[in-house]
DNA sequence: CCGACTTTGTGCATGCGTTCACAAGCGGTA
DNA sequence: TACCGCTTGTGAACGCATGCACAAAGTCGG
C-alpha cells in the first residue's frame, strides 16, 4: 500500500530477509531504548572504546542489564560470549534497524517560538534528520529564513512536502491548527508526525504519530509532587525516622538528604 | 524522609484518605492519561458541555472506552449510570488526584532556543505552572529578561530555587552539562525534574525524573518509515491488492490510499 | 409505581513486557 | 588439548495493562 512517491527511497539498506522479520517483531518500548543505547554507543565510540559488555552499557543507559541484552537480541546475536560487543558493530546494526542508513528529511509546521527552536537545532540531535522545509500561516515570516531555510506559506504545504521528499512532518502550530496541519501533511504523503500541539490528532492508520505533550508532563511531574507530599505528611505519623512505606529499592545513590 | 523545604506547601489540598491509597495505586500509563482527559474535559467546559458519556470522552481522547472507564475508576466513582459524568466534577477530581490544586513553581536552565521557547510558553500549558526562574551560564544573560523573568547565573541555582520554591526543574542545556546542573537541582531540594538533555540522568531516588527527547522520537519514527517501506517493498510480492500483513485493527479511517 | 433502556463500574481473560536464572559458547591458560 | 571463568542469548515465570462482557444502578416514559 505505502510510500511509493518518489523512486529516491531507493538509497535505503535494504534489510536482509532474517532482519525484516525480526524488525516487524520489536516491541515498541524495546525500539525506543535502541535509540537511547544508541546514543550511548556513538559516544563510547567518540571516546574511543571499541568493547563493551552488556553490564556497563545497561548501567550507562539506565536500564537492566537484562533487558538491555533481550532488546539487543531483537536485532540479531552480534555479541561474543565471554567478551562483550563490538561497540562500531553494534552501532551499525542499530542504525541500520532503526532505518538511519538514509536521511529523514523533515518538515516544521507553525515557526512561533518552539518552532525556531527545533529549525535552529541545528542537523538535529543525532544527524540523519535535515530539516528541509518550514511552514507557517503568517505571510509575514514567508520567505523569511529561519536555520538557514526560509519559510513557505502553509498553503503550499503539499507540493513542497512532495518535491523535497519530506518523510517526518512536526506540527509546533497552536492547538486549534493542528488537526487542520495534520491533514494536510498526511494527504501530502507525510506518514510520520511528530506532535507538540496539546491535541488528540485523528489520523488514518496508515500514518504514525507521536506526542510530545508538555502539559501533561509538567503534571505527571505534579502527581507524584503531590503523592510525595502525602506520604510526607502521612509518614509523620509513622514510625521513628521511617523509610516510609514507598518501594525503596535499596541502592541509594542518596547522600542527598535535605537539611532540618 | 522527604521535602519539608518551605511550609509553603499547606496551600495544598488535603487529600481524603480514601484518596491516598488510591492516587499509590494508580497506574503510570493511566496518570498520563488522566491529563489527556483533563485537557479534553476543560475543552469541552469551555464550550458549555456539562455532561460527557464515557464513550464520548474516550473518542475525544482518542482511548477505548473501557480504558477511560477504568482511568476514572482509579480515582473513584464520580458518574452517573445511564446517564454519564458531570465534566466539572470530573475536573475539579482529577485536577486534585493530579495536585493541581495549588501551583507548582517552574525553573528552567538553559536559556538557548529551546529554554527562550520554555519560558515564553506564557504560564505554561494547562495553568497552575509558573516559570518563576530562568538560569544560565552565560554571564551576557544575567539579568535579561526573558518571557518577563531577569535570567540568573546558575551558580544561584541553590538560593534562588529555595526562596522561590521550585518545584519543578526544567533541564534544557547542551548535553555535557545536564547532569551537573541536575545534581545542583537535586541538592536544591528540587524532586522532579523535566529533562530535554539527550542524556541518562542520575538521580537519587527520592527525586522524578521525565525525558523529553527529540532524537529518540525521531528515530522511533524512522524505524517506522523503514518498516513500512520494507513492508511494501515485500508485499508487492504478495496476493493482489492484498491488506498486508500488518495488523489491520478494522476501523479504519482510511480513504487515503495512495495513487497508483 | 413499574418496566425498559442507558451507561457506569469491574471481574476476568488475554497479551505484552520485564525480570530471573541458567545453559550455551567463547577466550584465555596451563 | 582440556579446563576454567566470564558473558551472552533465551526459555520460562511473573506482573502489569488492555479489552471484553456483564451485572449493578440509575433515568425516563407510561
Amino acid at each position: 500500500m505505502a510510500a511509493q512517491r518518489g523512486e529516491g527511497e531507493t538509497t535505503a539498506t535494504p534489510l536482509e530477509p532474517a532482519d525484516r522479520e525480526r524488525a516487524r517483531a520489536i516491541p515498541e518500548a524495546a525500539v525506543a531504548r535502541l535509540a537511547v543505547y544508541l546514543r550511548v554507543l556513538s559516544g563510547m565510540s567518540d571516546q574511543g572504546v571499541t568493547a563493551v559488555s552488556s553490564e556497563e552499557l545497561s548501567q550507562a543507559a539506565g536500564v537492566n542489564a537484562a533487558k538491555l541484552r533481550k532488546d539487543l537480541s531483537y536485532i540479531g546475536s552480534y555479541g561474543t560470549r565471554g567478551v562483550g560487543y563490538d561497540v562500531e558493530v553494534l552501532v551499525s546494526h542499530i542504525e541500520r534497524i532503526l532505518g538511519l542508513t538514509r536521511n529523514h528529511s523533515v518538515a516544521v509546521v507553525g515557526i512561533g517560538n518552539l518552532g525556531h527552536a527545533l529549525a535552529n537545532y541545528g542537523g538535529f540531535p543525532g544527524r540523519g534528520f535535515p530539516v528541509t522545509a518550514l511552514f507557517d500561516v503568517d505571510a509575514d515570516l514567508v520567505g523569511v529564513p529561519v536555520g538557514g531555510i526560509p519559510v513557505n506559506h502553509i498553503d503550499e504545504i503539499t507540493a513542497v512536502c512532495i518535491e523535497r521528499e519530506v518523510s517526518i512532518g512536526v506540527i509546533a502550530t497552536p492547538p486549534p491548527a493542528a488537526q487542520s496541519v495534520c491533514d494536510r501533511l498526511v494527504s501530502a504523503g507525510v506518514q510520520c508526525i511528530l506532535n507538540f500541539a496539546p491535541v488528540v490528532l485523528q489520523v488514518p492508520d496508515n500514518v504514525e504519530v507521536r506526542k510530545v505533550d508538555l502539559a501533561v508532563e509538567m503534571q505527571i511531574l505534579s502527581f507524584h509532587v503531590a503523592r510525595r507530599a502525602d506520604e510526607a505528611v502521612h509518614a509523620a505519623g509513622g514510625v521513628s525516622a521511617g523509610i516510609g512505606p514507598a518501594g525503596n529499592n535499596g541502592h541509594g545513590v542518596d547522600g542527598m538528604v535535605i537539611r532540618p
